[in-house]
RNA sequence: GGGCCGGUAGCUCAGCUGGUAGAGCAGGGGACUUUUAAUCCCAAGGCCGCAGGUUCGAGUCCUGCCCGGCCCA
């Protein structure tokens, strides 16, 4: 690139001037100069007047270089220029920019991938995500997309009065969800760390300190395995709002999802696996233990659970716990039917180590998960505040550990500590950024709102 | 972890019951002043995922492995 200019001023989006060269009529040309730059992705030359398209972030258009204007072309397809001129209709209609000046920008030395068809396949779309952002259009609007959504989310808490904070990735005990964590070590500290299975607990203690409403948008980690919903690192979106609880958490959430699909997409409908989804709020509501017993997997004892679900051919031999049955009933029976925006709340305690209990029933807490498209999207609470119930969750979570339930949570002295000093009454959520990147873009799969998703190592 | 499908030129794909590997696009050379996957001519391009095996002969059949996809756990 040695020669080659480091910079080009003033330039214009390729859209704009699309836009601008649209309100033409055929054959004329405008007389004030626009400046354009991104990569040349096709050339259909006629010796002294070139065609070359011309894409930019913001979309494509026509350059017309004519010989006796714009000197010869000496371009490769994928190669980055600047194009300077006016624009332009050429006779058939298309919107052009008549270039008087063209130059190389950076040199393409690889060629690009089909231009035509597209990069296809699909482990060289992830594994060069570049190639397939530059070849394929759909691509590049889906992360765009899942950009402004995340944009979106952000001003609609910041303006309902959330302060944006940040926690530790690397934490020296995890918890606040059920899942395998990922283990490092501390060279300097000489401890073994975890990579945050997600925010929670800590978030919390800065409800204690008395921030009042906090989020927090950032990768947690979980050492499982990927489907078209999982990745080992993905986006969440957590919430805790002082003087709240679960039905105002509700509430808000339904309203976040319904504003910033309107704000970004401009309706509240969109398609995900050939289905319609209308995200406007409000959002059907169920009890959960309705939703299990409408699919007739419903019991509240482990035998009586297992029978049931054993009976509809389900193989329960890896569930060891009540618990770990409910979630496989919810899992393999309610979940997927569950299309069109849906909370089921009022979980039973077993499940549920951080939420405060119902008062006219122990055995349920005040929680609620929400699910879109057959997908559980998050999970929110009125969170426990009390040190002494929190003490005894965990008590209840070790014996699911012993029970044989490695999800179980570990349990935290450290955050009883916290909530020893008063916790105000708080409703917290979790919200999975990228399923709803998925829901909003379309896509049937996580990897393809995820820019770089995880893949075996090739040498 | 199990089942099924796939990996052939930079990309998109053909390649039949085994007989020395093909096209389009891109890339190289040339012609062409209103094209829209422009068109036309010329030349070039391969560890057929990897390693074994069967066979006179393997891209093709068999075994193992690697990578990916879909489904299941």
């Amino acid at each position: 690139m040695a020669g080659l200019p480091k910079r080009f001023p003033n330039r214009d989006d390729v859209a704009s001037v699309r836009e601008e060269a649209e309100r033409l009529e055929a054959g004329e040309e405008a007389g004030e100069e626009r400046r354009l730059a991104g990569r040349v992705m096709a050339r259909r030359g006629h010796g002294k007047l070139v065609f070359l398209d011309l894409v930019d972030r913001s979309g494509q258009i026509q350059l017309l270089c004519a010989a006796d204007r714009a000197g010869p072309v000496d371009l490769d397809l994928g190669d980055i220029v600047g194009a300077s001129g006016k624009p332009a209709r050429t006779k058939r209609g298309e919107a052009s920019l008549a270039v008087d000046r063209l130059e190389l920008l950076a040199k393409i030395a690889l060629p690009l991938p089909d231009t035509y068809h597209g990069l296809v396949d699909a482990e060289t779309r992830y594994r060069k995500r570049y190639l397939d952002l530059l070849v394929n259009e759909e691509t590049r609007s889906a992360f765009l997309v899942r950009s402004r959504m995340i944009t979106a989310i952000r001003a609609q808490l910041d303006a309902d009065g959330f302060v944006e904070v940040e926690t530790p990735a690397l934490q020296p005990r995890y918890g606040g969800a059920f899942a395998e964590p990922f283990v490092t070590h501390s060279n300097e500290l000489d401890v073994d760390l975890y990579l945050r299975i997600a925010t929670e607990l800590y978030l919390k203690r800065l409800i204690v300190g008395g921030l009042e409403r906090v989020y927090e948008l950032g990768k947690d980690f979980r050492n499982e395995g990927v489907s078209y919903k999982h990745q080992p690192e993905f986006t969440m979106l957590e919430w805790y709002e002082a003087y709240a609880d679960y039905r105002d958490t509700m509430a808000r959430i339904e309203t976040l999802v319904d504003e910033v699909a309107r704000a970004v997409l401009g309706t509240t409908k969109v398609t995900f696996r050939n289905r319609e989804i209308e995200l406007a709020a409000p959002w059907q509501r169920v009890p959960f233990g309705e939703a299990l017993a409408r699919e007739g997997v419903w019991a509240e004892s482990e035998d009586d659970l297992r029978t049931v679900l054993d009976g509809r051919g389900i193989d329960t031999s890896h569930d060891r716990t009540w618990p770990q049955l409910v979630d496989h009933a919810l899992s393999q029976f309610v979940e997927p039917t569950l299309v069109q925006p849906t909370i089921l709340y009022d979980y039973p305690v077993e499940l549920s180590p951080f939420a405060r209990a119902r008062e006219d029933d122990p055995r349920l807490v005040e929680r609620f998960e929400y699910f879109i498209g057959g997908m559980e999207l998050g999970n929110a609470f009125t969170e426990l505040n009390d040190p002494d119930e929190q003490a005894e969750r965990f008590r209840l979570q070790a014996g699911e550990r012993e029970a044989g339930d490695t999800s179980a949570e570990a349990g935290d002295p450290d955050y009883v500590e916290a909530l020893s000093y008063g916790m105000p009454p708080t409703g917290g959520l979790g919200l999975g950024i990228d399923r709803l990147a998925m829901l909003f873009t379309g896509r049937d799969t996580i990897r393809d709102v995820i820019l770089f998703p995880a893949l075996r190592a090739r040498d």
